[in-house]
DNA sequence: CGGCATCCGCCGGGATACTG
DNA sequence: CAGTATCCCGGCGGATGCCG
């Protein structure tokens, strides 16, 4: 019965955990957004700075997941008036408050790298026949 | 001079979280894979269980993916010989690992849900002209 | 049940050109 | 510099059918 109990209530707060993660990778588990997020992450940086920091980017997808993040109230747009124009990004405490878990993503990466890589050279060549 | 030092140590760090982070997004950034670590981050699953616990996937993506996770060995794939056939999919060290991170965005996503959807419903209202 | 093979639609996203 | 507008392609991924 105990058993049976508490089975039952952690099959439900994983449910739950599913469904956020569901939600969580609708919002940002696009190509780009996490990288934006995480360029972000130190100090406002302006428009031209991301795209160059950001390998691989373009302008148009650049625009795009920066308004994107702007809807969701991630970062914040602030244009200063002044010749050439200047418009800075920065996050907002909730779009801070994302970098930690990001940065637990990051450290696992980091971490386990090495093993996946072997990893898959030995699939690889198991499978090569 | 400290300063600089500092700024250059910590632009170096970030640069490679940064790197790290686009290492993890090309391997689990596609639409299926951090779910089904979720699904097996309790027990070990099976073929069509896993189908059933991952809302919206199909048979085709489900094979893929579990193909590629255990590639990265990520995951174990076990035929058990009896009729019907059985295969079990559990996580490995590794890919039970992977789940504290992804706990943690889960659980921002709890947090921060509510705050993103309403920001979505103000910059929408504000932005129908 | 647990797959694999094939076909195909869609859209994410790159390239390019143009504006303020 | 900081975008917007268009065009267009590749491949992700869904639907379907077949096999051990």
């Amino acid at each position: 019965m105990s058993d049976r109990h508490t089975d039952v209530t952690m099959t439900a707060r994983f449910s739950a955990v599913e469904c956020s993660l569901k939600d969580v990778l609708d919002r940002i588990g696009d190509k780009w957004s996490i990288l934006v997020v995480a360029a972000l992450a130190r100090e406002p940086v302006r428009f031209r700075a991301l795209q160059r920091s950001i390998d691989g980017i373009s302008q148009r997808m650049l625009t795009l997941t920066l308004q994107r993040l702007e809807r969701d109230g991630l970062l914040t747009r602030t244009v200063i008036d002044m010749r050439p124009p200047r418009v800075e990004y920065a996050l907002t405490a909730t779009g801070q408050s994302l970098t930690i878990p990001l940065r637990s993503l990051a450290d696992w990466a980091e971490e386990h790298r090495g093993t996946i890589t072997a990893s898959r050279a030995a699939w690889d060549s198991q499978h090569s026949s």
